[in-house]
DNA sequence: AAACAGCCCAACCGCGGCGAA
DNA sequence: TTTCGCCGCGGTTGGGCTGTT
């Protein structure tokens, strides 16, 4: 393609790799309220320091509502070897076939499971030279009488608070302040709501032409139930777009250390705390203009600039009253206060 | 218990398609 | 008709997790 397109955006200026919890539900309640027509403006509206491909790709492979998590059911398996066939490599035209599913969901399936288990099958065809298509066209992991993991999810998620940052109940219940709650039950009202909207039939194979259909229903923006107001934007905007790189699904796995243990105290954790705590405003020092990123052995490193305060265009919001800066301000903020510490 | 290897998957990258100007 | 810019797709990668030695 000749010299190439330039860049979609300035990499220098635009974080990259895992986005944090913060960020998905700035992510979130933005797209919620406003849709994503235009994907390029979109970062810089929901005052967030990403490119407009990774908000995309975040939000169809993770955050949309209607998706299905985890598990991919008989039907589904059979679904895509078929279409596979059909299609070869047309991820997103397989992915049309299972509503619920994401491209990205089915090439890892595929790359990681399902094309080993093509060729075993076939090996075992040509050894066996039986009729046993209906046996192995699934992969044995598959249950039938239930749904089956690729990996080791459980149960079909429903994306609340709690699981979809990774934590279980009594580290949800810790972090509750008011101001955090009302976060939380926003996100917890708006998943829950966008579930009910969007119980997907699973009975894919039985019918395609039907899920076709599903498919390709455009979808519909499901509003917040939650009146979203000043406050909730002020409490979005009390968050920070760049917090530590706690990744959803990772919080409250064995890096950064699990608060809702017992034997928290040790030393390392009490860095984490102290540091998490100073890095959100909570401790001695705020320094400012900082990103900060707690390495694997917790030291905390720079990440360079963080970004301006959170500001949407156009949007109503009032504006901050004050000079601090707000990427710092209270997203955690009750983990310092845990009574286990 | 530590080191290593393989697996898994979220996220990134570059390119093609397509519509608007 | 050409150029430009955005979106979406498929391939690839990086790093965390898990199992094995």
């Amino acid at each position: 393609m000749g010299n190439g397109r330039s860049p979609c955006c300035d990499k220098s200026q635009v974080k990259r790799g895992p986005w944090s919890p913060a960020e998905d539900l700035r992510l979130i309640a933005f797209i919620q309220k406003y849709g994503h027509d235009n994907w390029r403006a979109l970062p810089k509206q929901a005052g967030l320091m990403r490119c407009g491909k990774s908000c995309r790709l975040r939000w169809v492979n993770y955050l949309r509502p209607d998706l299905k998590k985890g598990e991919f059911t008989k039907e589904e398996v059979e679904t895509i070897m078929k279409l596979h066939e059909a299609f070869g490599n047309k991820w997103s035209k397989i992915a049309s076939h299972l509503p619920g599913r994401t491209d990205n969901e089915i090439k890892n399936a595929w790359n990681t499971h399902l094309k080993k288990r093509l060729a075993n099958k076939k090996t075992s065809e040509i050894d066996s030279n039986e009729n046993q298509m209906g046996k192995s066209i699934a992969p044995s992991f598959v249950s039938s009488s239930k749904p089956i993991l690729l990996n080791e999810t459980l149960n079909p998620v429903i994306p609340t608070v709690g699981n979809v940052f990774g934590m279980n109940d009594s580290e949800v219940a810790m972090i509750k302040d008011p101001e955090e709650d009302l976060v939380m039950k926003s996100f917890d009202e708006f998943v829950n709501i966008t579930q009910n909207s969007s119980q997907l039939s699973t009975s894919v194979s039985s019918n395609v032409n039907k899920s076709l259909q599903e498919a390709e229903k455009p979808n519909s923006v499901v509003e917040i139930p939650l009146e979203v107001d000043y406050d909730f934007w002020e409490i979005l905007d009390n968050m920070p777009t760049q917090t530590n790189d706690v990744q959803l699904g990772q919080v409250g796995a064995s890096n950064p250390p699990n608060v809702g243990q017992e034997g928290v105290q040790d030393a390392e954790t009490k860095k984490y705390l102290h540091d998490l705590g100073n890095d959100f405003g909570l401790g001695a020092t705020n320094e400012t203009n900082k990103d900060l990123c707690l390495e694997k052995n917790n030291a905390v490193i720079e990440l360079g600039m963080i970004p301006q305060p959170f500001e949407f265009y156009e949007i109503s919001s009032p504006e901050s009253d004050s000079d601090i800066d707000l990427g710092y301000v209270h997203w955690w903020s009750s983990w310092p206060q845990n009574p286990g510490l």
